[in-house]
DNA sequence: AATAAAATTGCAAACGCTTACAAGCGTATC
DNA sequence: GATACGCTTGTAAGCGTTTGCAATTTTATT
């Protein structure tokens, strides 16, 4: 049975009869303490129950091998698979996550950073759709390193893993239309989004380029990320008469699809559909949604990976990481 | 722009020229400070950018304003939605929120509740189907109080917020018996956790007693938590012979209704299926899935508002929360 | 056996903040 | 005008570690 109230290093150091330096070496697996006072401290923090306290560490070592996540909302596929490779190597590399869901706000995203900050977190990772101004001056103000996953800023200053979204999307746009589908529509989140308008659209015309075709604004939709704004916006799709769609939700892109089947259209014989995410949704549905292939789990665990080389001040060759995405043909395309 | 490293406590003092007390006094909402007094110290923080530093600040009053949740899997629908729910009212309140992931695995439970006893946290949720014998051990060690949130532990002992399963179960069980598809499976998880056999089982149980049905122990399955064990055991179920199913978790029953499809079932008519969480996966699905409906969100919600009072040595009155759970028909069951 | 070099240990000062307890001060009371 | 009381503020002792430096003990060298 431990102790009521947990024992301290002096309490070791008294058991032993060596002074806290020396517990404290052989807690932290200091080479410089001789084998036989190891291992009489070592059986004396068995005995005693002794848990080294972090909070004092950290506050004397200035680490807190603790890191911080801002994402817009846990309950989110994209995300929540994101932060799953987050956590896995941050484990692996024995950093604690402290998460914070912002719902993109950029007040709440602000405030997440400030307060990680004065948590002392070692590290911070940080994921969402747009970098407001006043964001990127907190991350700055706060002195630890900061990685985006699965989120650009604007001017590429940042370190960030992501996928070539244009190339992505520009794929993607020119699948459906090699498939006869030519007047495609392409939903994402608001243009003012530097994702949206500098990698999304760009990709989108530059396949409509490819292709000949000219871009017609009336194409283009934005909608919230989940099913209810999917199968919202799908009336307007349909009335945009587009016979393909490219949506950067798989939430969004079941609502269109399940619109557009209770509305008469076949998918994908008359409406064809990509989506952007490719998480379980995508699979689970009939037909299943054909997407663009991300590596969710990696774009998380490459971040994370980053993070811990730059907390160690290690130099980084490309901090611009790029990973490579699929597409995977399922059945909201033709073949 | 502040300064390279962030003011402490005592530039601040300095400045105003008040004593270190004082500044905290201020900065903790301490009203036994002059307004005037209390003004220029406000004044100085703007000034210098100052911002607690939450370390010492934990140090020092033995309180780290933050908690740990130790999940399962934030991939996981349910789960993830509990854990915003905990997220929204630890922040409410205003905690930050260590999060672990642990798949359920015992050893990697224990120690993440080692760890986070370590990080000094104020309070725990877990979340799990199961208890293992050393997390309870581990969890009376740690001198932080804990919540189950979805999860029960067999003795009962431990505060938590459910739905009351046996009568959920109970009711799904019973709404397919009276739609004449009286060969019902169950697939739950292993049964030696405690929620299948104490509560998944005997709810199942009742309802096939009252409607004076025979137990048949080949109509009992269990698969993990996704997609693919529902593929998987949906060929088992077939040869039971079953023409209904209640299923623990959405994507297990969304992979036996595929399969069922696939299989020339028809859905409800040949063979319905009710799930129990209710998650995003079950209305994006056509047909959609009849399903238990479970107040995720607030089970989530109420286990961290009450994990608040156990902080806070408040008294509760109950501390075994059952909340209110509904049957969500839709398409999977009949009319 | 003496001395240098190396390996172990101990000392004590931080780390930045909270919090009794004490002290200072102005003012109401009689 | 002395006494007491209430409000403000300061003093200083922790909180449990880490860590640079010095001291001590071992071990190696000659």
């Amino acid at each position: 049975m431990q102790k009521k109230s947990s024992a301290t290093i002096y309490d070791v150091a008294n058991r032993v009869g060596v002074s806290l330096a020396t517990v404290s070496r052989v807690v932290n697996g200091n080479s410089n303490v001789r084998e036989s006072t190891k291992r009489k401290v070592l059986d004396a923090i068995e005995e005693l129950g002794y848990h080294p306290n972090a909070v004092a560490r950290g506050l004397a070592s200035k680490k807190t091998t603790t890191i911080g996540v801002v994402m817009p909302d846990v309950t989110d596929m994209y995300y929540s698979e994101l932060a799953r490779g987050i956590d896995d190597v941050a484990n692996m590399y024995h950093y604690d996550v402290l998460l914070t869901n912002t719902d993109e706000d950029p007040v709440r995203e602000t405030m997440a950073v400030n307060n990680l900050a004065s948590k002392q977190v070692d590290g911070i990772i940080f994921m969402g759709n747009e970098l407001d101004r006043e964001v990127l001056n907190t991350i700055a103000a706060a002195d630890a390193p900061v990685v985006l996953a699965g989120s650009l800023d604007s001017e590429g200053k940042l370190p960030s893993v992501n996928i070539d979204y244009v190339k992505a999307v520009e794929e993607a746009t020119a699948t459906v239309i090699k498939h006869g589908h030519q007047r495609v529509a392409l939903v994402t989140g608001p243009m003012s989004h530097a994702i949206n308008r500098m990698h999304r659209l760009v990709g989108y015309q530059s396949a409509l380029d490819a292709a000949g075709l000219i871009f017609d604004e009336d194409l283009l939709f934005t909608a919230h990320q989940d099913y209810a704004a999917g199968l919202q916006i799908a009336e307007k799709i349909m009335q945009s008469e587009a016979n393909a769609v490219i949506a950067y939700d798989d939430e969004v892109a079941l609502g269109i699809m399940n619109y557009m089947q209770d509305h008469g259209k076949r998918v994908p014989e008359d409406f064809e559909i990509i989506t952007s995410n490719d998480t379980k949704f995508a699979i689970v549905t009939r037909p299943d949604l054909t997407s663009i292939g991300q590596p969710k789990y990696d774009i998380g665990a490459v971040s994370m990976r980053m993070l811990t080389k730059l907390m160690n001040n290690e130099i980084i060759d490309d901090t611009q990481v790029k990973l490579p995405h699929t597409l995977e043909r399922r059945g909201t395309t033709i073949n």
